[in-house]
RNA sequence: GGUCUGGUAGUUCAGUUGGUUAGAAUACCUGCCUGUCACGCAGGGGGUCGCGGGUUCGAGUCCCGUCCAGACCGCCA
C-alpha cells in the first residue's frame, strides 16, 4: 500500500494514528540531532520527522534526500511541540518508523513554490515540474470546476452535449485555418473547425432544441496572451428563442459560475448599445469598472482659432478626478510621448487643469479663455483638481486612441481593481463591416448572423449604400473590459441567407460549394434559432484577475505557437511525406 | 509583416564613462547544529556575458547582423 491518506488530510483529531504516507519531498531541514521533511502531494503538505535518539540510522538515510525526490514513509501521527498555523496539517507531525526511497529526482531547475524563481520558458519546457507548483495546480482544478459546473447549469437547464467533428473543411471567411492532409483523398485537406458553428446551427435544424459543447476550437493566427492556437470555448445554440432568451440563459449561467466558483453574487448584467459603447468608451469591449466616459467637444471647441480642432472630425476627451496635481508638465509630456508611440499613434494631448482657486492651466491656453474652459469644464463635469485630457482627429481612430488613454488612466488610478467584477451585454453591433483593402463587407460577427428584423428588409433590398447601417441580432459578454463571449440570432431563412453571402461576395456558386450543405438543411424546415459562445479559458482567467490564459491551461504553447515540452511543431518523415503527397519545402525554398 | 523590451552562474538579476581576477541573492555540494517550517552558522564548486561580425590598445558595456523569449500593433468572421 502506497498511502492510508494524503498529505493534506492528517489533523488533531488523527493523534496515534498509524499512517502511511507517500509524495515528493518539498524541503528539508537538518538540524544535526533531528531532520524535518515536508512531504508534498497534491492535496498539501504534512511534517515528517526523524530523530537521532529514535533511529540514528533512519535518520542518515533522511539527509540523504534531495528535493523532489518520491517517498513512502510510515509512522504515527502525533502532536507537535511547535505548530504551524500557516498549514492546514500544521498542529501535527509524522514520528517515522520507516523510509523507502520510490524514486529520485534530479535536483530540478527552478523552486517548486509560489514565488518560483524559474521564467516563463523554463516553466513551459519543464511544466509537469510547474503543475506541481500550487499556482498553476490550483489554477487546473478551478478549471475543472468551472467545466463541471457548467455542464451541471447547462444540463439542467435541458441542454444536450453532442460532440461535433474535428476534421471539418476550410472556409476562406474569418481566420486561417490549420489544415490536415487526408491520405486517403491525395491533395485534399481536412479544417480543424475555428467553431462549430455551421454544426450547430444543423442541430438545430435536426431538433436538438438546446445544444452546448466544452469544445476545442483552432485558429492559425498570431497569438498573444490572450490567444493561444488552440483554445476552448463554451458553445450553446437553442431554436425558438430571442437576443434575450439567450441573453437571460447566459447571464444566468454566468452568475451561477460565479456564485458556485467565487462566491460573488453579482447583480442583473447591464446592457449597452455597440453605438453607445463606441461613443463613450471608443471600445466595443469596455471595462465598466471604473467610469471616465468620453465628452464630445466638437460643439464649443470649434471656430475658436485652434487649427488642430477646428480640422478634426471628433475632438473627445475624459476627466481624471483629482489627477491636476499628480501631473507635472514633464509628466503630461510623458505621456504625450506614450501616447505618440506608434502602437497608438496619437499626435497630440491637449490638456486642461483645473487649479486651487477655480484658474485654469492648459496647453491650449492660447485659444480659449478662462471662460470657454470653464464651459468645458462643465460638460465634463469638471472640477478643481481635476485633469481633462483630450484628442481630436479622425473620429475611429480618436475613439481607439482615447480608448487606450482612459485605460491607461485607470491602470495608473489604480481603478481596476482585483476581486471587482463588472459583466456588461453589448449589444446591436453592426452586421457588416466594410473592408478597406478587400474592397468589400465583411461580417462583423460571422456570415450566419441575422439582421435585426427591423433591418431585413433594407437588407433584401440591398442598397449598397445603407448596408453599413445594418444592425445585427449580435451580441458579445464583456467582463471587465475582457471579451468573454459572442453571438447572435442566426439567419434561418435560406433567401436571406444567400443574399447575406451575396453582399460578403461569394458568388452563388461558392456560397453552394462551401455552404451548400448549410443552406439546403435550411429547406427543410429550419427553425429560428440563435446561440452563444464562451472562450472557456478566457473566463477561468478574468474570474481570477488574470491577463493571461497560459496559466489555466496544462500544456500551453508560446508566442510562436510551439510546445516548449514536446517541441512540436516538428518536421515529419519522407515517407510520412510522400504517403500525403506533400512535397518537402526545405528543398525548395531557396 | 511591424514596434518595443529583454538574453550575464542551475535560476532570478546587478554590472557606472569601454579599463585589473564579471558580482549578489537563491539553488547545489561539504561540515556543524535537537523544534524547524523562507531554519541558522561556516566553507566550497559553478560563467562560450545568446550567436556571428565590426570599431578599439582594450568590448558584458559601443555599432551592424542574426537567433531566442515576452508584451503590443496588424491579424484574430
Amino acid at each position: 500500500m502506497y498511502r492510508t491518506h494524503n498529505c493534506g488530510q492528517l489533523r488533531i483529531s488523527d493523534v496515534g494514528v498509524h499512517v502511511t504516507l507517500s509524495g515528493w519531498l518539498q524541503t528539508s531541514r537538518d538540524f544535526g540531532g533531528m531532520t524535518f521533511i515536508d512531504l508534498r502531494d497534491r492535496y498539501g503538505i504534512t511534517q515528517i520527522v526523524f530523530n537521532m535518539e529514535d533511529d540514528p540510522d533512519l535518520c542518515a538515510e533522511a539527509r540523504k534526500l534531495g528535493r523532489e525526490d518520491v517517498i513512502r514513509i510510515t509512522g504515527t501521527v502525533r502532536e507537535r511541540s511547535n505548530k504551524n498555523p500557516n498549514r492546514a496539517t500544521g498542529e501535527v507531525e509524522i514520528e517515522t518508523k520507516t523510509l523507502e526511497v520510490l524514486n529520485e529526482s534530479k535536483v530540478p531547475p527552478f523552486t517548486i513554490e509560489d514565488e518560483t524563481d524559474g521564467g516563463d520558458d523554463l516553466r513551459m519546457k519543464y511544466r509537469y515540474l510547474d503543475i506541481r507548483r500550487n499556482i498553476v495546480r490550483d489554477n487546473l482544478i478551478f478549471r475543472s470546476k468551472l467545466a463541471l459546473e457548467t455542464r451541471r447549469y447547462l444540463g439542467d437547464e435541458g441542454f444536450v452535449e453532442v460532440e461535433t467533428p474535428v476534421l471539418i473543411k476550410s472556409t476562406p471567411e474569418g481566420a486561417r485555418d490549420f489544415v490536415v492532409p487526408s491520405r486517403m483523398n491525395p491533395g485534399e485537406f481536412y479544417a480543424l473547425p475555428q467553431s462549430p458553428q455551421t454544426f450547430k446551427q444543423i442541430l438545430m435544424v435536426a431538433g436538438m432544441d438546446k445544444y452546448f459543447q466544452i469544445v476545442k476550437c483552432f485558429r492559425d493566427e498570431d497569438l498573444r496572451a490572450d490567444r493561444q492556437p488552440e483554445f476552448t470555448q463554451i458553445d450553446c445554440e437553442m431554436s425558438f428563442v430571442t437576443r434575450d432568451d439567450v441573453l437571460n440563459t447566459f447571464e444566468g449561467l454566468t452568475k451561477s459560475l460565479f456564485s458556485t466558483l467565487k462566491g460573488i453574487e453579482l447583480p442583473d448584467f447591464p446592457r449597452m448599445s455597440y453605438d453607445d459603447a463606441m461613443m463613450k468608451y471608443g471600445s466595443d469591449k469596455p471595462d465598466v469598472r471604473f467610469d471616465m466616459c468620453f465628452v464630445e467637444l466638437n460643439d464649443i471647441a470649434k471656430g475658436h482659432g485652434f487649427g488642430v480642432f477646428d480640422n478634426s472630425e471628433l475632438i473627445a476627451g475624459i476627466c481624471a478626478k483629482g489627477q491636476a496635481s499628480e501631473y507635472s508638465n514633464k509628466d503630461i509630456k510623458k505621456l504625450t510621448e506614450w501616447m505618440q508611440r506608434p502602437q497608438i499613434g496619437a499626435k497630440g494631448l491637449v490638456y486642461v487643469k483645473l487649479e486651487a482657486g477655480g484658474s485654469f492651466k492648459s496647453s491650449v491656453g492660447k485659444f480659449y479663455d478662462d471662460t470657454q474652459l470653464q464651459k468645458w469644464a462643465d460638460v465634463f463635469g469638471a472640477n478643481e483638481g481635476d485633469l481633462i485630457l483630450i484628442l481630436s482627429g479622425e473620429t475611429d481612430k480618436t475613439r481607439k486612441q482615447l480608448n487606450e488613454l482612459r485605460l491607461e488612466m485607470g491602470r495608473r488610478m489604480g481603478l481596476m481593481k482585483d476581486g471587482d467584477f463588472k459583466p456588461l451585454w453589448v449589444v446591436d453591433f453592426p452586421l457588416l463591416e466594410w473592408d478597406e483593402d478587400a474592397g468589400r463587407f465583411h461580417a462583423m460577427h460571422h456570415p450566419f448572423t441575422a439582421p435585426k428584423k427591423e433591418d431585413e428588409d433594407r437588407m433584401l433590398a440591398g442598397d449598397h449604400d445603407t448596408m453599413k447601417a445594418l444592425r445585427a441580432d449580435a451580441y458579445d459578454l464583456v467582463i471587465n473590459g475582457s471579451e468573454i463571449g459572442g453571438g447572435s440570432i442566426r439567419i434561418h431563412d435560406r433567401a436571406l441567407q444567400s443574399k447575406n453571402f451575396d453582399l460578403l461576395g461569394f458568388s452563388a456558386e461558392e456560397a453552394e460549394e462551401q455552404f451548400g450543405f448549410l443552406l439546403g438543411a435550411f429547406e427543410y424546415g429550419a427553425p429560428p434559432h440563435g446561440g452563444i459562445a464562451f472562450g472557456f479559458d478566457r473566463l477561468c482567467a478574468v474570474m481570477n484577475g488574470k491577463s493571461s490564459i497560459r496559466d489555466f491551461i496544462a500544456f500551453p504553447k508560446n508566442n510562436q505557437g510551439r510546445d516548449m515540452m514536446i517541441d512540436s511543431p516538428s518536421r515529419i518523415s519522407e515517407e510520412q511525406m510522400s504517403e500525403l503527397e506533400l512535397r518537402s519545402t526545405a528543398i525548395t525554398s531557396e
